[in-house]
DNA sequence: CAAAGATAATTGGTCGGACAACCAATAAAA
DNA sequence: TTTTATTGGTTGTCCGACCAATTATCTTTG
């Protein structure tokens, strides 16, 4: 299909990069392989002589963004301090920064959503994300429970709904900006967060 | 622009359902006026005498399916207990039905996302009916709060909190309805939710 | 090590098709 | 008979895909 040497990787990612850049400037339904072409600063000719087509680069894009964000992720959890209550701190701040800080990113992955509705392949890629970022957030909460800091409650129940909250207070800074500022989020989640997850009521 | 009285209400309402259908089955991207007009049973040509351009009909879309969306939640209101933990329960309950079982208006509602961020007027839409889906909820957790049932918390940020939870379930039940059953969805957000409103811990 | 040959990379341009928008003609309703 | 409603067809535009031709980059070999 398309070379596996030489500059090959790098033509796909530069392409790559000036999709989601088309995407997050005018969306998916203003997305024309002209202004990707013209973005990456190459000819149209080059788009399909390493993609097969359109919807090839926008797997591409999709599987570029989610490797960006469990980066981003991981990034944070590791400079963060070892206590689980930190770690999570630092994992919500780092999710609710990246949906209104790094527009770029998130408003791509929000447009991804509703192809998916109709793509099973952007979906699997969506639905792997989405496992491993359940998988870390659950063993943040095990290692919680461990020490002592959390109470017993069942880790995948508890990934699932922190996941959610984070996804959904995300989506609500997104497009009512002026109506939250990203610290009075943080702090409202992570609020709601040990409340949920404290062995007492305060 | 278009006629207020006569059959142009309800010419303007099949046009609309029409355009909800065929977003349902292929998506934004794949919407054209010629199927927009064949699944209305009307010709093309109407579609342009009923609405000015393509971009309007998307707007009386997202209009139509927002007001259905918060039909279908007091609805669910209506029919609750008095007690404000069992309405609870009917409105989460119904919104997370909503995402899996009444797939055509989530999926459109989802894809509409995608295109807010690029259209102040679709994005507004949104936002009032977010307002509304917040004070709504806010009321009932107030309720709960003079009844004693719900600890003292900040009802605006309840609210926001209950919403962001509903709409990530929501879309993890869409994307990967084999990980989770609605009822099992039900149970998790309830229990979260008690343990954030409750009173006390169990 | 350099010329030659092979392969990879890139270009500009073309092509059929489909799209949104428009309109002249006409049917139905008031 | 005037207004409202509807049609079928037309138009200009733009899109994704494709391709022939050209240049750059490697590989082999004399």
């Amino acid at each position: 299909m398309s070379p596996k040497v030489g500059v090959a990787p790098r033509r796909r990612a530069q392409i790559v990069r000036a999709t989601i850049r088309c995407l997050a400037r005018a969306g998916y339904s203003g997305l024309t392989m002209k202004t990707v072409a013209r973005e990456a600063g190459v000819s149209q000719g080059i788009l399909h002589y390493y993609f097969a087509d359109k919807r090839a680069i926008l797997v591409a894009a999709l599987d570029a963004v989610t490797a960006d964000l469990d980066r981003r992720v991981a990034a944070a959890q590791a400079r963060g301090a070892r206590d689980a209550r930190a770690r999570l701190r630092a994992l919500v701040t780092a999710c609710l920064r990246l949906a209104l800080e790094e527009r770029e990113f998130w408003v791509v992955f929000v447009e991804f959503w509703g192809e998916m509705m109709h793509d099973a392949r952007l979906r699997e890629i969506n639905a792997a994300l989405y496992r491993r970022m359940r998988r870390q957030i659950g063993a943040l909460v095990a290692e919680g429970i461990r020490a002592g800091t959390f109470r017993r409650v069942d880790t995948v129940q508890a990934a699932a709904v922190i996941l959610a909250l984070l996804d959904g207070v995300s989506l609500q800074l997104t497009f009512e900006p002026q109506a939250f500022s990203v610290a009075a989020a943080v702090r409202v989640c992570e609020d709601a967060l040990l409340r949920y997850l404290g062995r007492e009521a305060r």
